[in-house]
DNA sequence: CCATAAAATTATACTCAGTATACTATTTAC
DNA sequence: GTAAATAGTATACTGAGTATAATTTTATGG
């Protein structure tokens, strides 16, 4: 025990990646669904079972950063002004995801390709789709803590559903702008005035709630 | 040929019903993931491959109603006022459904034991978002063709993502409402002030455009 | 009513994701 | 250097879904 930067947990942490870098260039090259997990296992010489043990389902080889969000939108809440309120405090946060150019909302060849991997396969959208909704739990939660709320009310699932479709709204238009324009700059217009259009709205929505 | 209700047809059709309702039976009984295509096959008196002639996916046995809200959209749309705006023909659907007690705005003891199935299984939570977002292309077209243009615009793909956003986090309070309360009524009062409140943050939301 | 075409159903064999488990090799701790 | 812990492997299994050929059932024209 008691190693942390030990051998055993490089050689771990490299294994993984290696697996996961593998299996994200075949899966961009010839699909999702071309390339099975023995072949992923095979092109990073390790039998199957290995990559099992480090992804659970074929899916997590390609998304293998569902923390993130996660960890960002905590911290931006950590650090928000007291007694603002939560809403305005999502709307900094979507602004300085813009601003740092944060994969929610950056919008290149890469990011359009990676996207067109994941519509291209039902396995793979039907993942993003979980993790939007895992996305709307945890913002629940994050929401009503902000408020010292102990459990997620209506409202806050109201308010979460609402900015996560908003998000994923906004990124699609985003998207398509990019396809369309090849202009990083106008799609990231896009995607801000779609969510500012969003939160307006939501706002109203959540009139007489602590949230808005 | 030319047999609408000819022996073969009748046949057809009463073997699919035999094998979803002893599947759904099954389903509720035990949970989805604990029943295999094999022993609905088994129960239903028929081979494995007939129950995939029917139901491609194993979900589809037990989400045998898809159509039924894209009938419903655009049934409603048809009969709309010349020059309505789209999202009021929308508002109106909605307290339609809630009159008429569509399985959409329904919550009783059935309707909450077939939604806890669902959440219980993962492929069945999948499917049930895939076809949350089938219905938003589906809202989206139908929006864009109401105001005569042939794709459907930015506008209108906020406009059906938020909707089905509220239809969704709607009924889930209604349900959750039920569960508390064990009352129809109050269960569809919640579900009709819920859509009220988006309604308005989503008109603010579309204010500039033809749909609001 | 019979022969035959068409269509429904079945048998069989396959691929692939995912799980369980026992076994081997490597690293760590003492 | 040895023993315990753990990373990695081999193997065998279940269950969904597909392809295809064989077989049964129904429809139809004479």
């Amino acid at each position: 025990m008691s190693n942390q930067g030990g051998l055993r947990e490089r050689k771990k942490e490299a294994t993984r990646q290696a697996i996961s870098d593998v299996a994200t260039e075949l899966f961009l090259e010839r699909g999702f669904d071309n390339v099975s997990v023995a072949e992923v296992a095979e092109a990073a010489e390790v039998s199957r079972m290995t990559v099992f043990n480090y992804f659970p389902r074929k899916e997590d080889l390609f998304f293998d950063r569902e923390e993130e969000s996660r960890q960002m939108l905590r911290a931006g809440f950590a650090e928000r002004p007291a007694g603002e309120a939560p809403i305005a405090t999502l709307r900094k946060l979507v602004h300085s995801l813009a601003d740092r150019v944060h994969p929610f909302a950056k919008f290149t060849d890469a990011t359009a390709k990676f996207w067109r991997t994941v519509a291209e396969s039902p396995a793979l959208s039907a993942r993003a789709r979980e993790m939007r909704d895992e996305l709307v739990d945890d913002l629940a939660s994050v929401l009503a803590a902000a408020i010292k709320r102990p459990l997620a009310d209506a409202d806050a699932r109201l308010a979460a559903s609402m900015v996560v479709t908003a998000l994923t709204v906004a990124y699609a238009e985003g998207l398509r702008e990019h396809k369309a324009r090849r202009s990083a700059a106008t799609s990231r217009e896009t995607f801000l005035r779609i969510m500012e259009r969003s939160f307006s709205g939501i706002a109203i929505m959540l009139k007489d709630t602590p949230y808005a």
